[in-house]
DNA sequence: AATGCAATTGCAAATCGTTTGCAATAAAAA
DNA sequence: TTTTTATTGCAAACGATTTGCAATTGCATT
């Protein structure tokens, strides 16, 4: 069980690998998304993007972070409540525990966990494609 | 790791103890609920429910469940994709594995997994108040 | 059984996050 | 540069769920 730090993905590249155009709006939130280590939502996104380019619309946003997604670079969180949130794909896999009061996300991994999760599957007759494991809690209080 | 079968709850007790009224369209619902063993979404319990009175309609289908749900008699799933699902929360606490083909819901628990997760919790200074195991796999082709 | 009244209903419209059609714009190939 | 075509911003559409409201109904009272 252990904590993540990711670093800098070139999106860039990605994207010309892809065979997709290096667009403004584009260039503008892949530089959001490289200096950010959080799991923000297109709300939040969208945001710091105008601050970059005000001209920058949420559709956009969107539909960048849709082929960001498609190409591998980012993963989609549908933590509980509104908005999806996003993050780099790059560092290795991990869950998350979301703070209920602040919504804080802090993300973890237990090899343990995961390895039981696939005796779980492989006992029920199935191979797991991907898998979703959310705490949710509150701030333990120094009793 | 098992799995469950749960059995017929008396929501109208539930009910009528929240002291809340007991309608026609509220019996038809909770007669649904009952005799049902699977996670099915409010479209589907309102097709059901039209089947046996054809007034009754989907807002009624949603403030019922959301009434039970504050209740705490059934759970509400918000599983990869379009809606929600809803399952009676009578029996123990069970996670699910969904086949990403066909849709099909199976739950099992994992004492080891639950209790790694608290684990975990603590390690980071969290007091877990609920969470979220969902593995999405597919049918395993034998070999 | 008839009354009274608040809780519940069906309906249509609203909401929220996300996606999409389309005409205008801008990358990048020529 | 010009041409080609992907990408954009905007507004409108979307799908699931919720909500306002007037009409109805459960049910406690006579
Ligand atoms: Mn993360
Ligand atoms: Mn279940
Ligand atoms: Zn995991
Ligand atoms: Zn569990």
């Amino acid at each position: 069980m252990n904590q993540h730090a990711s670093h800098k993905p070139d999106y860039e590249k990605e994207l010309r690998r892809a065979g997709v155009r290096i667009t403004r709006p584009r260039r503008v939130i892949l530089g959001i998304l490289t200096e950010t280590d959080d799991h923000p939502d297109a709300m939040e996104i969208f945001q710091r993007a105008s601050a970059v380019d005000s001209s920058i619309s949420l559709s956009t946003v969107y539909r960048t972070m849709k082929l960001l997604e498609e190409l591998g670079a980012i993963h989609r969180h549908a933590f509980e409540g509104g908005r999806a949130r996003f993050e780099q794909a790059d560092g290795d896999h991990h869950d998350h525990l979301i703070d209920i009061d602040t919504g804080d996300v802090i993300e973890f991994h237990s090899d343990r966990i995961e390895a039981l999760q696939e005796e779980i599957a492989r006992a029920l007759g199935y191979d797991i494609v991907h898998h979703r494991l959310e705490l949710y809690g509150r701030k333990r209080r120094k009793s």
